[in-house]
DNA sequence: AATGTCGTAAACAAGT
DNA sequence: TACTTGTTTACGACAT
């Protein structure tokens, strides 16, 4: 033998070299370790048989050394280098950029396999000198790179086709390797350093069912390879998928080389990168004692070959050993069974030695001529030689089973799909199972969090009509209510306390959360409410039902004080109104005087309207009232643009004159009508156009008036009518709209005043008699009462897409006539529907603050926002009914601010004071009939119009 | 303008 | 660790 079968022979004792090892190795061995096995062995690497081993040489098989030596203390052996062999049969190609650290890593990688690879191992290794581990390296970073990408069919790994032939003579040697293998696996759990654990290692661990240990380890070893140079054989064998479409059965090392090359470009170049995972594209891999083969061909032979024997062609040179046949053995893909077998050379019935012609898989002896089955790991001996075949799917099982595995699926999952958070990736993906607590736990509680979702969200649809407004009732006095209803003598927890105000409104139910959040801040914030007992974690909530007395007292006080206040105030009003209808028939006065008038006259008119308001829901009159006042104000400042040579003050009496024969004519028509509502409004509201020429028409004839004569006509209703029909084309979207647009009215945004988009005809306009004041007129939009119910469907339904156009277009002067008649409607309609919390009027007259705030909040129902909304979900509609109230809640306020004459504001202040303060059910009824009234009036224009 | 009320939200702590 | 419960603070809107 030659140096480099030292060398081999070397390696091997180095392999078996552990004390484990050998103290198990006990039936077999003696019997195996014949100096030809040794020849066998450490000959096939070696320079005679280079076609194998030497990577660019063989496309479809690559050999990998393996490397016995367990420690590196053996390094000291070190023996010649079949690496550098001038002979190049051994010389493996190296990556270039392999440093020497990667190297010792191969090295120590190496050692470690071997030690776990093969039963065999053991049975051959006390003849066996001990290897040379850079050696071993060199050829184990040369196989890598020798890398060939080829899609192979998956061969089935499950197969278990157990198609032993019976041959008694195989026990002993099945016995002794069986020994083997247990002892390489102590030997394995022995020398495990947890980082390296070699792909060899893990094949022949693969055997999971019975080595769960082992599979762990082999687990761990294969996810700190992701982070090692160390070449992963496995990898190339989960490339392998698919049988190829090039059977390359060529194991000519020419063609190989070429091929081989060519594929292994990609590789190669790969290697480089220390962190890089190099592939090994395979079909199988033949794990033998020193070294690996990759099947990369669906056919390789085994067989011997000897130095000067280049007559035929070996994929696997099992040595020179003669029980070894040249063409010995051959393993090939067979298509029809979809599976790799093994098939023995030779004719069948040619008389086959055992141990020497025939071979032994899985312990059993296979004659010439015969076939069986491979399937993963399959331990197969051809003379002396053992090795153990293995798929690459069963590793990838094997691979997947493992938790560690799994964890860099995962890890490259996550990379591959999430780069950005790669802590958040992991998590998200530990969906799989896995073991490892850390990762598993947090999937298990992600998973777990599904189950408690979050809430149901409601859609619009899905909530029943009458709940999908928030009660006008404050917290304070839902919780009070509550507390009386349900609350036994030990108060209610917070969850009852929930649970008892989901009873009561149930709009909570479907409403998002975050009132509990109210709930809670009222419970310890109100004093109303007092810890009872403690149940558990926290609190049983009661009632302070002295200070809640205490507290209705002063509400009734002040509610009382209010009412005396607005009766007064109604009382001025009603004087101060009856003032104001003897104004136009006075005769001329002082200018002075007229204009010291004016003011007064303002508040005549605004007390007018309040007194109007007085009947009415107090918000929504209050700023309908302000609001139509400021915008007969702006109207008449408008037409009255051309003074036509006129003083100031000749124009403030015009004005004077002209809207209080405007609000009274109105006023009284609409009163003549039976109607007690707000007509003047409403019409500015349903048809600003025909209050504007009835303007025009009272502005001339104030003018007329004022002037004796002179001026007879200070406005022209066709200009009139023009400015509405221009200001109606300019901003088509507005509805209900003051119909001339001023760009000096300041106080409110454009929007309020734009025109009208509503559907009244122009034609109507034309009906008017220009010129003329015609009060008569006024009559026909005021109807008869009779038709009220009727007809307010009718406008319930017409109006209310207008009146969230409106909201959604000018949420802040918001002209929240249609929606105060909607949600004035809507809060009758519910405050006499939510009869269902009888308790919820008890709570509002109970808890005095309630009430008020109550009112505030919620204001106006927004069931008409949204049922506007239609699709919309819950949380939005409680974010409309903030933007109704809120709009509303600005409309009031902020027409307060425009309205110059503060009587007015303080009265209707006043008297929606008296209205807050606890006279409850008057204003709902006065309020139902005003909107009745209005929804006539509405519904009388639409029909007219 | 200052103050109070109410609703809402958030931060935080403590307990489960 | 997540959730519940309770407290506190802050803010905005509104009313007084």
């Amino acid at each position: 033998m030659d140096g480099e079968m030292a060398i081999m022979e070397s390696s091997n004792h180095v392999g078996t070299s552990s004390p484990t090892t050998e103290t198990q190795f006990t039936i077999d061995s003696s019997a195996l370790k014949d100096q030809e096995t040794k020849e066998s062995i450490t000959n096939s690497p070696t320079s005679e048989v280079p076609i194998e081993t030497k990577l660019p040489k063989s496309s479809d098989i690559v050999t990998e050394e393996k490397h016995p030596q367990n420690t590196t203390t053996d390094i000291e052996n070190e023996v010649e280098n079949p690496v550098t062999d001038d002979n190049g049969n051994l010389k493996l190609e190296l990556p270039d950029n392999l440093d020497n650290a990667d190297f010792s890593k191969l090295l120590e990688f190496d050692a470690k396999n071997d030690e776990a690879l093969f039963n065999s191992n053991e049975l051959l290794s006390h003849t066996m000198d001990p290897v040379n581990n850079i050696n071993l390296t060199h050829d184990h970073s040369r196989e890598v790179s020798s890398k060939e990408d080829i899609n192979i069919e998956p061969v089935n790994p499950d197969e278990d086709e157990r198609e032993k032939t019976q041959d008694n003579t195989a026990a002993v040697k099945t016995e002794g390797i069986k020994n083997s293998e247990d002892t390489s696996i102590q030997k394995d759990e022995q020398t495990a350093d947890a980082i390296y654990t070699d792909v060899h290692k893990l094949s022949v661990n693969k055997d999971t069912e019975t080595l769960p240990t082992l599979v762990d380890e082999k687990n761990n070893m294969l996810h700190m390879r992701n982070n090692s140079i160390t070449p992963i054989m496995f990898q190339q064998h989960e490339l392998v998928g698919q049988p190829p479409q090039k059977t390359v059965t060529e194991n000519n090392s020419t063609d190989a080389e070429t091929t081989q090359r060519k594929l292994s470009e990609p590789i190669d170049a790969s290697l480089p990168l220390p962190n890089e995972q190099p592939t090994i594209f395979a079909y199988a891999r033949l794990d033998f004692q020193s070294f690996t083969f990759y099947v990369q061909t669906l056919h390789a032979i085994i067989g011997r070959r000897s130095e000067n024997d280049f007559s035929h062609k070996v994929d696997v040179n099992l040595g020179p050993s003669k029980s070894i046949s040249r063409r010995h053995a051959q393993i090939f893909y067979n298509f029809g069974t979809g599976r790799f077998e093994l098939s023995i050379i030779g004719k069948k019935f040619e008389l086959s030695i055992i141990g020497k012609n025939g071979a032994f898989v899985d312990d059993i002896f296979v004659e010439k001529g015969n076939t069986v089955p491979l399937r993963n790991k399959t331990k197969i001996q051809i003379g002396q030689i053992p090795f153990q075949f293995i798929l690459p799917e069963q590793e990838r099982n094997d691979d997947s089973k493992s938790p560690e595995n799994a964890d860099i699926a995962e890890s490259e999952i996550n990379t591959r799909n999430l780069k950005k958070n790669e802590p958040k990736s992991k998590k998200k993906i530990t969906t799989g199972a896995k073991p490892k607590k850390a990762q598993t736990k947090p999937a298990v509680k992600k998973e777990k969090k599904p189950p408690k979702i979050p809430k149901k969200v409601y859609t619009l649809e899905e909530i029943p009509v009458e709940y999908r407004t928030k009660p006008t009732v404050s917290y304070s006095a839902m919780l009070t209510t509550c507390i009386r209803k349900y609350s036994t003598a030990k108060g209610m927890s917070l969850s009852e306390i929930y649970a008892g105000i989901r009873e009561l409104f149930p709009y909570y139910k479907y409403c998002p959360d975050g009132w509990q959040s109210s709930v809670r801040h009222n419970l310890s914030l109100n004093k109303s409410f007092r810890k009872v007992s403690k149940e558990g974690k926290g609190w049983l909530w009661g009632l302070d039902e002295e200070y809640i007395a205490e507290r209705e007292r002063q509400k009734k006080k002040q509610s009382e004080i209010a009412v005396a206040k607005a009766q007064a105030a109604q009382l001025k009003l009603e004087q101060q109104q009856h003032k104001l209808q003897q104004v136009p028939q006075r005769g001329k006065k002082d200018i002075v005087s007229q204009r010291s008038n004016v003011n007064a006259r303002k508040q005549n008119i605004s007390q007018t309207l309040a007194a109007n308001r007085a009947a009415s829901n107090r918000k929504n009159t209050a700023s309908d009232n302000q609001r139509t006042m400021k915008y007969l104000q702006e109207q008449l400042v408008i037409l009255t643009r051309d003074r036509k040579g006129l003083s100031k003050q000749v124009i403030a009496a015009i004005l004077t004159q002209a809207l209080a024969m405007t609000i009274n004519q109105v006023t009284q028509a609409a009163k003549n009508k039976g109607i007690t509502g707000n007509p003047l409004t409403a019409l500015m509201d349903k048809n600003p156009q025909h209050l504007n020429l009835i303007l025009a028409a009272a502005v001339n004839a104030a003018t007329a008036k004022v002037t004796k004569g002179e001026v007879k006509q200070l406005v022209n209703p066709e200009t009139t009518a023009a400015g509405a029909l221009a200001a109606k084309a300019q901003h088509s979207k507005p509805i209900r709209q003051p119909i001339v647009q001023t760009p000096h009215v300041p106080d409110r945004p454009p929007s309020q005043l734009s025109a009208s988009a509503s559907s009244h005809p122009n034609n109507y306009l034309h009906d008017k008699q220009p010129g003329s004041f015609d009060p008569s007129s006024l009559s026909r939009f005021f109807q008869p009462r009779q038709n009220a119910r009727a007809t307010s469907s009718v406008a319930a339904t017409s109006v209310p897409a207008a009146a969230s156009q409106n909201v959604d277009a000018q949420p802040k002067p918001k002209p929240a006539q249609d929606n105060d008649l909607e949600s004035e409607s809507g809060t009758s309609s519910s405050s006499s529907s939510s009869s269902e919390s009888g308790s919820e009027s008890d709570s509002g007259s109970d808890d005095g603050s309630a009430s008020g705030s109550g009112d505030n909040s919620s204001t106006s129902s927004e069931s008409e926002s949204e049922s506007d909304s239609g699709s919309e979900v819950d949380e939005k509609n409680n974010k409309n009914e903030k933007i109704d109230s809120e709009s509303i809640k600005n409309n009031e306020s902020k027409d307060d601010i425009p309205s110059k004459d503060e009587n007015s504001s303080n009265d209707n202040r006043e008297i929606s004071k008296t209205d807050e303060e606890g006279h409850d059910s008057k204003r709902r009824k006065v309020s139902e009939d005003i909107n009745e009234g209005i929804t006539e009036v509405n519904v009388s224009l639409e029909e007219k119009l």
